[in-house]
Order: C-alpha cells, then structure tokens, then sequence
DNA sequence: GTGAAAGCGCTAACAC
DNA sequence: GTGTTAGCGCTTTCAC
C-alpha cells in the first residue's frame, strides 16, 4: 500500500502538502492548482488510499460510533441500525458493533469506546439495569450515548422512542370508530422493568377511561416479545383464552405487539371465533409479517428506520457540542396506524 | 487520557515495558513480577485503556471485519449478523458496518476496507453482479472475502449458504410421508439471477421425479420475499390461487419461503379452504413469524446464526493463512425440518 | 529483564 | 503556497 510519503516523492512534494490537498476541505490552506494537480494524478498511478486508522490517531477522531444492541429483536434492531446507517453514512461516519445479544461485551463497553475512541454510541434496548450502571460512568469518560427504546430510562438519558401512548391512542380510537366497547388489552410480562409494554396499558386505561369506557377496562399478560416461541406462546395464548372465553368477551383486542396479536388471533381461530367478524385485533410493530398473516393485521407502525436516523443525528450533534452538551432531551417518534383487515365493525352481541 | 508514557513514568519504567507487559500474550520478552506488579497497579490508577487504533496502525493490523449487507432481509441480516458477531468477538474481532440497503456505498467497498485497514469482510446476499465486479478486485487487494446466500456466485468464490435442496427434499419427504403425492411448489420471482430460490426450485423438480411423481411437478411463480408489502403480495396470491382453484388442486405446497407459505396459507383460507385438512404447506427458513401464524408453519429451518458464525471462521482462516490462501471452499449449512400444524395428512380425494 | 531509539502513517503549527 | 518539524500513541528491534 503506497503512502502519503510515495505520493510526495511521486508528485515531487512534501507529505504536508500532499495531506493538504487530501484535507481541501478542512483547512484554510490553500494549495494550487497545478501542484494539487500533480498530486492528484500522484495519487491516482499510485492507487494511494490514505490510511485512516492513522489518520484518527493524530486528529483524535475515529469518525466511528459504536451500535450497542442487548436482547436482539431481530427485525426491530436490523430496521433501526438501517436507518441509522443510512444517517451516519451520509455524514461520513461507521458503525462498530458492540453487543449483539451479549449480555455483556468481555471488556466493557466504555473501556471499548475509549480504546477505539469511538465518539460516541447508540445503544437499542439496553436494560434498565445496564443503563441504570453504565450512563453516569458513559458521561463521566466523555462518551455520548443516545438511548433507542430502552425500559425505564432515566429522566437525562438522551433518549428516542416511539410515542406508545398515542400509537395506542390510534388502535383504540380506531376501535371505537368501529363501534367497538369492549376492548381489552393484551400486554407484556408483568415485569415491572418492562416500560414499554407499561406504556402502552398505561396509555390503553387512559383512553378507555377517557372515553367513558373505564369499566370494560381489562388487561392480561403474555410474553413480550418471542426469542423461543416455545414457551412464550402459552403465556399469551393463556391471556387470550381467558379474555376470549365466555358470551361476555371483548369485540375488540389492542395487543402490545405483532408477535402478541398474532398469537391472539391464532387463539382466536384455534377457539371457533373469526377475526375480524367475532373480535377485532390491532398489533404494534407494523412488523413484515402484519401484512402477510390471515387476517392481514391491523397495526401501530414504528418508524424503527426513523428512530435510527434520528439518533445519529443527535449523537452528532451532542458529539460536536462538544462534552458539555446541552441538556439532554428525550423524543418521541410519531406512529402511523396501518388499517389492514382484523378489524372490522363491532359485532352487534346481547350484553 | 492517560498514555503509555503517564504509565510509564508513574511505574517508574520506560514506555517498551508497559507495552511489553501489556502484550503479554503476544511476545516472547518476559517481565519480572516485581515491575509487572507495578506496571498494572499505575495502569489501574490511572484507568489507563489502551489506543488500540494507534496499535492498529503499528501493528498494520485493526482487528476489524467488515459486514456487507444488500437488500436487507431484515431477520435474517440480523440473525447472520448476531451469529457473526459472537464468533468474531470471542476470537477479538469487531465488525464494522458497510452498506446495509445502500445500492452501493459512496466509495467502493474496497477504498473503504483498504483505508481502515480491514483484514476481511462479510458480503451477505450481494447481487450477482455487484459481486462479480467485486471478487477479483478484492483477492487483487488481498482482501478476504467470504459471501453468505448470495445469487449465483462464481465458482472460486468461498461462499457459505444452506443446503436448498436438502431442505427442500426434507419437506417433500414429510409431505409424501403423509400420503401426499400431489404437491406443488410456489417459487421467488422467475428472475434468471435469483439462483437461492432456483436451488430449491430444481431440488423440487428432482425429489418429485425421483419419487415418481414427476407428473404432478407444478411450479408458479411469486416474489422471493417481500420489502414493500403491497404488490409483492399480488404476484404470490396469484400463483396461490391458479394452483388452489378446481378439485384437481394439489393436497400439499412448498413454497421456497416463509413469506412465500404465509401469503399462500392465506390464499387458501381466503378460497375457503382449510389448512392443512384440505391443503398442507411448507415454507423456508423458520423466521420468527412461522411459530406465530394460524396455523404454526412447518417449514426447513435455516441455521442463520451458524452461517454467521461460520463465515467468521473461515475469513479468520483465510485470513491467517495470508493471501495465499488454499483454494476457496463453497460449503453448506445443514437444514432442518420444523414440522408444525401447517401439514397434516393428505385428504382422501377422488383424482 | 529492561531501556533507547526508530518507526507506523498521518496531521498541523510554524516558518519562509 | 509550500516545506520543515514536531507530534499523535503505540510497537518492536537492538543493545546492554
């Protein structure tokens, strides 16, 4: 591999020079343009590609940002580093990986960021006590970090998610237009760490309530989402064969996710009910699959490419701010209701 | 930031000895206890890490692979990703991520692996002819190169992908096994490049034939898999129902994919048909979704995470091995059979 | 066993 | 405008 000191020799020229030219951008020096010429074809016969480890060591910056992923929910995490690739890409940085369902890299991860001076990270869905441990140390060594749909996250962790409550406002009063009162909710563990699920029951009783509907109010809870769908299933398929059971069942379902609501409508099937015709179901996600399944599922769209774009923005953004950054901020992405077919009118049923 | 010469000085001890004890693993220079003592408690003090992009430019090595990825599938990108990963990082490599959905990254794959130095890369499904272009150019650099599931790749380049036609022989013989004779296939798009889903496509015809039943083979053709839901879906439901329409209809379907067998369990139930009692089907690489669906999917599943696993070591081999590496291997990730409720026994029909 | 010194490839402050 | 020089943080050969 030629250096930039071949290029020199070959375009008869210092190396200072030859970082010049390769740096027109960033520095106020100006080169002529014969000499930049000279250069230029220096380094074209050459095939000269400059070294950008090397480069990182003197300027100190690795134009690298670390993609910190726990518990990898694969289509979630794959749209989201897309999207913030896409992002990064545009403005000249790279991804590192870090993580990837680890539950913990070797070293960790700040000793990581610090050996490859990485400026900072975007880290999907740590868990609450990762974050809990690892933001104050994060801030402390000067590393920035943006938060991608963590549980519970503290008050100052930059942080993006989607706007749950609404999304949830969208199902439900997308419900009710139907001429649905009897909705009732399924949600993820009960685990209390579990914010995002909460988030969405919290959003789900308000709204019911709101509506003069608080007494149909009823949640149960399955898995959140599926790693090994074993056993997870039982678990909601047990909430919704409860919910489904009886004259007095719901016409409507509001899942906390796709994998909950597939898992319901299955149930549904399984136990003689149509969907949409004998109960409705709304999912959470708009994963591929919501489009596919029978019936095709009515859902709350994430902008999972969004969030990651996003969050590249304001990591760059707190990066150039430099270490003392202005406070940090959580936001809310907006979500998109997609009406697919399992929902439908609200079946008329003797109360 | 504390550097090899603060550690040095605390220590007492001049900058070679603080990297030599560092390196420990890596050298043949052995250090007194005494100093080695003291060499890590002025590390520890100082919270020294180590710049391991500076060591990266000493050493010519970065450590750091590079993830390709094209028109992202996105579970499965993940799924090869997360597999990939964890191989790379109990070895001590990282990835670093290029492409990801970007038609083409704004400098070449190879600037970029040259300019930071990359040891090798993961290409994981490239198209034909991006990758056609790429190989020579990159064994010229001396770059490794291993391709995962790519469409048609030239015959020297290594290249791990699934055994197709295993699997597809696999699900034929559950079928048969279940006195299904006529069976059908519903294959990705008829595209001359797309080869994955031609393997299995061929694998169907030989089974077929193989078992006698070569006048039953049926092949119609949908989208190999879905970005945009909305007129993939067209393409498949069509095939779906020519094949499902009339009463000399097969008694089961492979289909060449997951999304494939969701869209034409759907199909089916559209018609008024019921799945598996009038009409089994069988899908292709066991995504999350399969065990979700009504009813579970069977289907061969893909070992996503074992290819990712797979192709870090044999880049690592190559890798080690210098650029004059043996002769490049094209191997095949074993499949397996999930057999769920979408199969079930073959209805008694007159024919 | 340890240190001095040269080197990796590049940038940037300073001179001319 | 361009070259000289020092420096980034680390490794490694070669003496002692």
């Amino acid at each position: 591999m030629a250096t930039i000191s071949d290029v020199a020799a070959r375009a008869g020229v210092s190396r200072s020079t030859v970082s010049y030219v390769l740096n027109a951008a960033n520095t106020t020096v100006r080169i002529s343009d014969g000499t930049r010429q000279r250069v230029m074809e220096a380094v074209e016969e050459l095939g000269f590609r400059r070294n950008e480890l090397a480069r990182a060591v003197t300027t100190g910056k690795s134009r690298m940002l670390g993609f910190w992923v726990m518990q990898s929910r694969a289509e979630p995490v794959a749209r989201v580093l897309a999207g913030a690739m896409k992002e990064a890409n545009d403005r000249g940085y790279f991804f590192k990986m870090l993580g990837m369902d680890e539950k913990r890299l070797d070293r960790s991860v700040i000793d990581h960021c610090q050996e490859w001076q990485l400026s900072g990270i975007i880290a999907i869905h740590p868990p609450h006590l990762a974050l809990v441990d690892l933001y104050p140390r994060m801030r402390e060594a000067g590393i920035s970090l943006v938060v991608i749909d963590s549980q519970c996250p503290q008050k100052d962790t930059p942080y993006i998610a989607s706007d749950h409550a609404e999304g949830m406002r969208q199902a439900l009063e997308h419900l009710m237009e139907l001429g649905h009162r009897r909705i009732s909710c399924i949600a993820g563990r009960p685990d209390a760490s579990d914010c995002i699920s909460c988030e969405r029951v919290a959003a789900y009783r308000s709204v019911m309530k709101a509506h003069g509907l608080g007494d149909h109010v009823s949640v149960d809870y399955g898995h959140w989402f599926v790693e090994e769908p074993g056993s997870s299933q039982s678990l909601c398929e047990r909430a919704a064969r409860k919910q489904l059971a009886g004259p007095s069942r719901p016409t409507g379902i509001v899942c906390v996710s796709d994998h909950t609501a597939m898992i319901v409508t299955r149930t549904a099937w399984e136990m003689g009910l149509r969907v949409p015709e004998d109960v409705s179901v709304t999912g959470f996600d708009n994963l591929g699959m919501a489009a596919l399944c029978y019936p095709p599922l009515t859902t709350v769209a994430q902008s999972f490419e969004g969030m990651g774009a996003l969050a590249v923005e304001r990591l760059l953004n707190q990066i150039d701010a430099g270490r003392n950054s202005g406070p940090s901020v959580q936001e809310r992405m907006p979500t998109r209701l997609v009406v697919r077919a399992s929902t439908g009118p609200a079946p008329k049923r003797a109360e």
